[in-house]
DNA sequence: CGAGAAAAGAACCAATTAGTTACTTAAATC
DNA sequence: GATTTAAGTAACTAATTGGTTCTTTTCTCG
């Protein structure tokens, strides 16, 4: 167990020492490096290096892979509910609300990829890094709520049907993108079109509002 | 690289010669590691142990981790079309067909699941694997056929709307059930109720039915 | 300013794992 | 029944990788 004490180092240049800064970095590479390869494909070294950080700081800083891929997974459900209460969608007549609640979404998956390979990870993983996050419990709470009351609203002046389920219809909301999105490569090589064509990505939020209206409409 | 052969060797029970029953034995065992575990994540000395085999014949077999998962693959897109090609879809009323079609999905996926993360994998996989495959395309070129059979005698007989497209709605009809399976993990952590007991499966696959009939129905 | 704490880094380790080599033996063929 | 073919096996290797140890450097605060 002898170790070989270097006496000379080829001179480096000077580190810059700032802990938040370093754990912003790690974080970012570690979703990316996580969204692209999964828990089990992602390398902490690759993170390492992405993030322009020594490994040892991702254990300094977060203890473990697996530690690391919980805080990733439950800032990215976090970051979907913020920037869907932004929209303040409470204000719209329900029809707008929910057209534009379906548009959200899709955009989201569009513009977050990472954000669905992220989710899918940790359902392969069976939520084992999120069960008893009380945080996420409580966020999606209220987001239900947010939905149920425009349903609810809807139901009142007559333009939806009454006694339809926010958890049900969000669920739906959110399947008709995902799952396009997500099996867009199996679909695109089977159904011999390219499912990611800009056409493509139109007709199907296209399609995907119209189902959604006919589903809730009275 | 001096190599210590074996003078004597613990009684083994005679060996049974068997390709064939060896190579379905290896595919069964792949099938289930991989759903488990994914590409990646699959360990090809668990198939050979789950299969009663010696590694080394799966690279005699298969030749590659890669090429095994690639029939796997393959062969539960075809085992799927199969199935559903015996109900005869086409023999029903074109309402009664959808419905069961919708029906079958889903049971397709409860009793298969395996099949849902093989899918998912491949996904994530950028389709690679089936990629270039003209049976695969063979297979769902009919499939597709079928369904848009179907959607045609509808709207000919005034049930369904004109113009539905089979690919669109297949994803559709595909989309919520799929999604509400692959992530009941999730989605019971996060609504805080059990996606998968007998009677939330019995409500989802009510509300798809509906959901889908609305979508169609003129 | 200087001493201690915290941040950063290099090298290492132990375990895992896809794939291979060299061999044995059961069965098919003549 | 000898010979050939192919099924089967055990042990090994080379590479990878999560995590650790020990050292060095920078910052902060009395």
């Amino acid at each position: 167990m002898t170790r070989v004490t270097k006496t000379s180092r080829p001179p480096s240049p000077p580190r810059i020492r700032d802990a938040e800064a370093t754990k912003l970095r790690i974080l970012k590479a570690a979703k990316k490096e996580f969204a692209q390869n999964g828990l089990e494909g992602g390398r902490v070294d690759a993170i390492a290096l992405e993030a322009q950080a020594n490994k040892r700081m991702i254990y300094h800083y977060f203890e473990s892979k697996e530690n690391l891929f919980k805080i990733i997974i439950e800032q990215a459900y976090i970051d979907i509910r913020s920037e869907e209460a932004l929209l303040n969608l409470e204000s719209l007549p329900p029809k707008d609300a929910i057209t534009e609640f379906v548009r959200f979404t899709w955009n989201y998956y569009l513009k977050n990829p990472e954000f669905i390979t992220l989710i899918n990870n940790e359902n392969l993983n069976k939520a084992r890094h999120i069960k008893g996050s009380l945080t996420l419990r409580e966020v999606s709470k209220k987001f239900v709520a947010r939905i149920q009351a425009i349903l609810d609203q809807g139901a009142q002046d007559g333009t939806f049907r009454a006694g339809l389920d926010a958890v049900q219809v969000n669920i739906t909301i959110a399947s008709i993108g995902y799952y396009y999105l997500t099996n867009s490569y199996t679909g695109s090589v089977i159904f011999n079109r390219d499912f990611l064509s800009k056409k493509a990505l139109q007709e199907r939020l296209a399609f995907n509002i119209d189902t959604i209206l006919r589903l809730l409409c009275a």
